[in-house]
DNA sequence: TGTACATCAGTGAACGCGCGTTCACTGATGTAC
DNA sequence: TGTACATCAGTGAACGCGCGTTCACTGATGTAC
């Protein structure tokens, strides 16, 4: 669409890209609807002609983040053609990492709960979902459930690691650069110990153990 | 103090208990300082006589969050006298993991980055670096580093992995009731895993691991 | 014990601000004939 | 191809609201003598 005219052409996606950028830069919650309208260069009316109302566009957002997220899982572990199942976990894991470290405001937005009435966005819902289902297939490709062991807790426990490491990264807890070399490094020291078990680690102590 | 003083006596810690109860009800970011002097029982204005700011506030929450929390971890792995070195760290990981599930929104905003400017809280970063301090020695207690691995890399794997449960707990991202007996659970179940490692659930895949 | 006075810790009104959203409007676009 | 007209997608002004913070004030407290 040429430059100047009155309609915009695509302003829904300006917009989603305005807020992207702008809780990037102030975090989810500090964005307003009118600076989102202005980054795109429309009024402040303007995006109610595409969204119900702000939330939706914080939504739309989110959705956008599940999907790429799903995507860079997705082709995360074909980097080896001849990796291991762990080889392939720490692949996708580096992937999870990486992209909360390239995303760091979007990735909190994911997880925050800001969207609380979530059937109000079966978009985000189906998105989310999409990604947490991704996990689950990783992790079922490569791992086998022993008897005895509860379901889900393969999948919980890679998930919570990555997930937890990649928090503690972005909200600056580990003292850190936060280069995306750094955040595979840590990954994947992470992900050895998680594979090798913390019991191979284990100490003695007082009475055994 | 007997009530209906004109002074309150107690003020200062009557806002932190107001403010922390509203960021449990309304998450850390939707906490205005009228609304935390308005639970206090005192004017808007009040506050200013105990705390710089609103941020002031807040960080002061933070930090009685972070006391508590090292107060638990410290006092979690005794329950046994006969644990072995994984059932004591199994323990405290579930600590950390009830206390979020206890506090979901004072843990959020312990972790949320709020606070950015942290030097201009050094209560609040001693108390963050007690809690942390308090992760490494219990580690470093039960776990043995073997040469040639990561320094802090069982840390931050055994933190990475409780604080990501906890996250993906209160956030609602499990299919769990948020009961202390279920964030129990599913610690143990994830720190069991943890322990064995991985690796004892590998799949062959198509070329070896 | 009583009094004068400084200081402490509240009050309530007011400030300017940015917010989400609504509204009547209007220019641009697309379609029927 | 030209024209009439419906619809689409913007504008800009305005609404009421809650916010953080400041201010002059005043009642309560504590201390010196």
């Amino acid at each position: 669409v040429s430059k100047g005219t009155y309609h915009h052409g695509d302003l829904r996606r300006a917009i989603v890209r305005s807020a992207r950028k702008l809780i990037e830069e102030r975090g989810p919650h500090d964005v307003s609807l009118r600076a989102i309208a202005k980054g795109a260069g429309v009024s402040s009316a303007a995006p109610y002609h595409h969204f119900d109302d702000r939330t939706a566009v914080i939504a739309a957002v989110a959705t956008e983040g599940f999907r790429e997220l799903t995507d860079r899982l997705g082709l995360a572990p074909t980097g080896l053609q001849d990796a291991g199942p762990l080889q392939r976990l720490q692949d996708a894991g580096i992937a999870y990492v990486c992209f909360a470290n390239d995303n760091p405001g979007l990735f909190r937005l994911m997880f925050s709960g800001l969207l609380s009435e979530r059937s109000r966005y079966p978009d985000l819902q189906e998105a989310a979902a999409a990604a947490f289902a991704m996990l689950g297939e990783l992790v079922g490709e490569n791992l086998a459930r022993p008897p005895g062991e509860a379901t889900d807790a393969l999948v919980l426990t890679a998930w919570s690691t990555v997930h937890g490491l990649a928090v503690l990264l972005i909200e600056g807890r580990l003292d850190v650069r936060q280069t995306n070399e750094d955040a595979a490094r840590l990954t994947r020291e992470v992900t050895r110990v998680l594979g090798r078990g913390l019991r191979s680690y284990s100490r003695p102590g007082r009475d055994g153990g």
